[in-house]
DNA sequence: TTACATGCAAACTCTTTGCATATTA
DNA sequence: TAATATGCAAAGAGTTTGCATGTAA
């Protein structure tokens, strides 16, 4: 779920600050790569991302955008995601935290969000003292009813 | 939480058996493998398997850890995770199922268990009509109380 | 004796780094 | 002009593959 425009113009002001709190500068190459992520439907690798920005950016290399990806994780701006495929996935930390069911057969990833889930996992960790920084839940499910996947059949799936 | 080694001889034989079915064999190799995943402690990468196999079988080669590590992972007999150091480290998939903590300040990895949050998962997914493979619930904490980290102070942490 | 398995080294993928050049405050 | 950024290519990790040799049913 991409942000709206008010939210993206927010985030790069944003951006523009922790560059700045870091003698960092705000570059035409760090901006785009920002924007492209905080744009983005879902979970860009960085060579997604290198070749979104190449598009408006021909000359723009791998290394810069890896770099802008770990200023920008450092910053807190965007997170690091891995769903098992030895890939880092990146995507925007603004917006509701949400977790993500991921289907085997065709890797479509789904965004969900479950309040119940997030308290008892709070609840988890203060009751061995400890403070939870971040989480990631991710749910391996058989199918889906994406394009990939095609519409699940009417029988009852397996359920447990 | 090593399994006892009734259970793992009971996990042995079911790896014969799983290879047998795909018309492969339990080597030598294979075997040492293997135990060494069911006899550890927690979550062992290839370089620590083929350092602890090559204990026992100096000869040992990477490749054919990968490879048996690979055979174990679709044999269902062990998992993979990846806790964002871009390192894949195994487990068993024997044992009841647990999720992880893990301290970002040292690295430690402690596992938890919580049926509620499990509960809840497979009613998320249920809810959407899908149905579970399995799931990853990582947690990070900002510091434990292992001996790296030092015990945990006696001021209140910062709980929300 | 035929198919599968191993060990080695080379290849491969993803990511990071060194360095000369370019850009910005 | 002094510091930070960039692009390129090379290096690095972790993992996989090709191939000749070894081993097991």
């Amino acid at each position: 779920m991409p942000l709206d425009s008010e939210q993206i113009e927010k985030q790069i002001l944003r951006f523009q600050d922790e560059l700045f709190d870091r003698g960092l500068r705000l570059t035409k190459q760090r901006e785009q790569v920002f924007r492209i992520v905080l744009g983005a439907e879902g979970h860009l690798s960085a060579e997604d991302l290198h070749r979104q920005v190449r598009e408006q950016n021909r000359s723009i290399g791998f290394a810069t955008v890896y770099r802008t990806l770990r200023v920008l994780v450092d910053c807190g701006l965007i997170e690091v995601r891995q769903f098992g495929d030895g890939v880092q996935r990146y995507e925007s930390a603004a917006g509701d935290h949400h977790d993500h069911m991921i289907c085997v057969a065709c890797g479509e990833v789904f965004e969900f969000e479950d309040d119940e889930i997030e308290r008892l996992q709070i609840k988890a960790a203060e009751s061995r003292g400890f403070e939870i920084v971040s989480h990631r839940l991710d749910i391996y499910i058989r199918r889906c009813d994406s394009p990939k996947c095609g519409p699940l059949s009417k029988r009852r799936l397996n359920h447990r």
